[in-house]
DNA sequence: GCTCATCTACGATTATTTTCGTAGTCAAAT
DNA sequence: ATTTGACTACGAAAATAATCGTAGATGAGC
């Protein structure tokens, strides 16, 4: 039951996924016209990483008409959770906190996000 | 002035420089004997890893006897702020928060780790 | 002055990740 | 029926990152 294998994406990778997150299931085109908004390269480089991810089943797809619609595989706050937890291993000595607190103190959160977070904290602190 | 470059260091330099930043300078010894206590690599590899890094900018270093002291020459809070940053466009949609969050929920953070977070929160919102 | 343990230098190898070119398929438009 | 455009498959190259072996230098202790 919830058998939880290490999920291992690349950066490369992880965009990919987020993208699918965030749009839900989409062709390669799709996504390569959404990733073509950041970064620059071929088609066909987005066709074969997606390829790959198929492989290593960080996707599935379901074809529609000569082309295939992917989906994310795996759960986004699962993988998000490891990537952070890795961070926090290698850069940040096991605390979490030094990590929110970088994150808080580098990237402006808008007032209603910084409430947010403190309503998120008491919940927290209740339990 | 403050001409800040951006600070490209990869998985395995982090866990370097995280050493660094945390004991202070040291030999590569002292650096892959503490790195030999997570990952298990050959004295050689760090060795080399560390002269790279070196090349890059990344660390500096001082002779002594006939080994090298080694320090880092990027600042953690910087370094750490970068990392964030990539880390929350690429897979965080740009939200500081969505990553606190996310941080927050599957690390368990102390609660006097929760306070001082809460702390924080507050001082951030008074300015 | 030797020997031994410990260092550095550095080329080279291996592994991993990213990128791309080419070929072939298919359907819609002409 | 042909052409055209958009798609997949896939091998392979290019770029990056990580690892290691070997050679040579240096100094401490005998």
């Amino acid at each position: 039951m919830s058998e939880q294998q290490e999920i291992k994406a690349t950066e490369a990778e992880l965009e990919i996924l987020n993208i699918l997150w965030t749009h839900g299931p989409a062709t390669v085109r799709e996504v390569h016209d959404k990733l073509a908004l950041k970064k620059d390269a071929g088609y066909t480089t987005t066709l074969k990483q997606m390829q790959i991810m198929l492989e290593k089943q960080l996707l599935s797809r379901v074809a529609l008409g000569k082309a295939h619609v992917y989906t994310a595989s795996v759960n986004q706050e699962q993988a998000q959770g490891q990537i952070i937890k890795r961070l926090i291993d290698s850069v940040f000595n096991g605390s979490a906190m030094q990590l929110v607190i970088q994150a808080l103190g580098n990237h402006k959160a808008s007032d209603s996000e910084l409430d947010m977070i403190r309503e998120y904290l008491d919940k927290k602190a209740k339990k």
